[in-house]
DNA sequence: GGTTTCATGTAACATGTTACATGATTCT
DNA sequence: AGAATCATGTAACATGTTACATGAAACC
């Protein structure tokens, strides 16, 4: 019955900032919000459904049609994702398959562990490369506010930072494995 | 139909290190997994009935009975878990409920974002402060091979390295806003 | 004229979490 | 004796993903 899930505040969020479709929140969920949020059809326009019972969220009228529905943001919408802003966010278990396989492959050939440590590495190296043009593209942006840009750009600093992060480690992770390669536990 | 999730997995590579119990299971998850994986009873049980019928783990029977059963991986599980391990994992979508916020507040009051922030940082100090810990107790852990321990370390390392990205991410971030706090949109 | 992108939507499936029920064992 | 921990399990609920169906509009 309760229809509070998070997407649901993605997409208040979302239309918070300007008014959309359902094809909209999907491209700016995949554009800007990737890296740390993601959102599937299947749970978007279901949700605009439920927002739209609730009156969060009006169709504009002029702009929308049979194949096209624009939605905006109302009041009680605006109150909503205010709330939302202002509680403290839990912290969400997260679930790495690749930590996973690791922490199991101390019997796995040592040139296979280093293979996957590359390939997390090169992945690692492509998403800060990535978040840099999207810093790139944002510094020359001349559509959204300052402030605003602040906020898209700690969002991408996140980015960068953790990225580096991961792959400083990566570097830790290969060196601390090629020595001592032989010995072999069972 | 298909049996294959993530915590068959992550269940035969534990059954892999030792026989446990399903109990034994989550709290293995809960101390040594924690910070990349969460297992639940709720999955744990159901999916231990699932392997046992796939013969890929056996119960020990004489260390089990109405109230105690403990596990085994069969040479089935072994060979299901190792083709698992060889698998290129795909990286699976993160959602932080703390970036989302963080990206649709520029509209929130200076000090409302610095606070959010500040949270977050001592969140991860105290989460560093914990991996340490566990790296301290693993060196003087006498019963685990060095090669365990290398892999065991490396995942602790792998929290310390990005915690303390985190950290220093949120000291820029909080540095970044402090200033500009007068002007605000719309 | 054909392909790609825009656009909406649902059904089936897969996954994950919480709350509850039950009882044994261990610790104080 | 009572509390905490060990131990197993299920049902209800909540969430998330994929595949499919449909068609308009824009691009080449």
């Amino acid at each position: 019955m309760a229809i509070k899930n998070k997407s649901m505040y993605a997409i208040l969020g979302i239309l918070n900032l300007a008014p959309s479709t359902g094809y909209d929140i999907k491209r700016y969920s995949d554009k800007v919000l990737a890296g740390f949020w993601n959102e599937n059809f299947g749970h978007i326009y279901p949700t605009l459904k439920k927002l739209l019972e609730n009156e969060m969220i009006e169709v504009i009228p002029g702009e929308s049609n049979d194949n096209k529905i624009r939605y905006d943001i109302t009041e009680k919408g605006k109150r909503e994702l205010n709330d939302w802003l202002l509680e403290e966010s839990e912290q969400q278990p997260m679930r790495s398959e690749f930590m996973l396989k690791l922490l199991f492959s101390s019997s796995q050939p040592t040139d296979h562990v280093i293979r996957m440590l590359r390939e997390y590495k090169e992945r690692h190296l492509s998403d800060v490369a990535h978040y840099l043009e999207m810093q790139n593209a944002l510094m020359r942006d001349q559509t959204i506010s300052k402030k605003r840009k602040g906020f898209l750009n700690m969002t991408l600093r996140r980015g960068i930072i953790a990225g580096n992060a991961t792959i400083a480690w990566c570097d830790e992770a290969i060196e601390g494995i090629g020595p001592g390669s032989s010995e072999d536990e069972q």
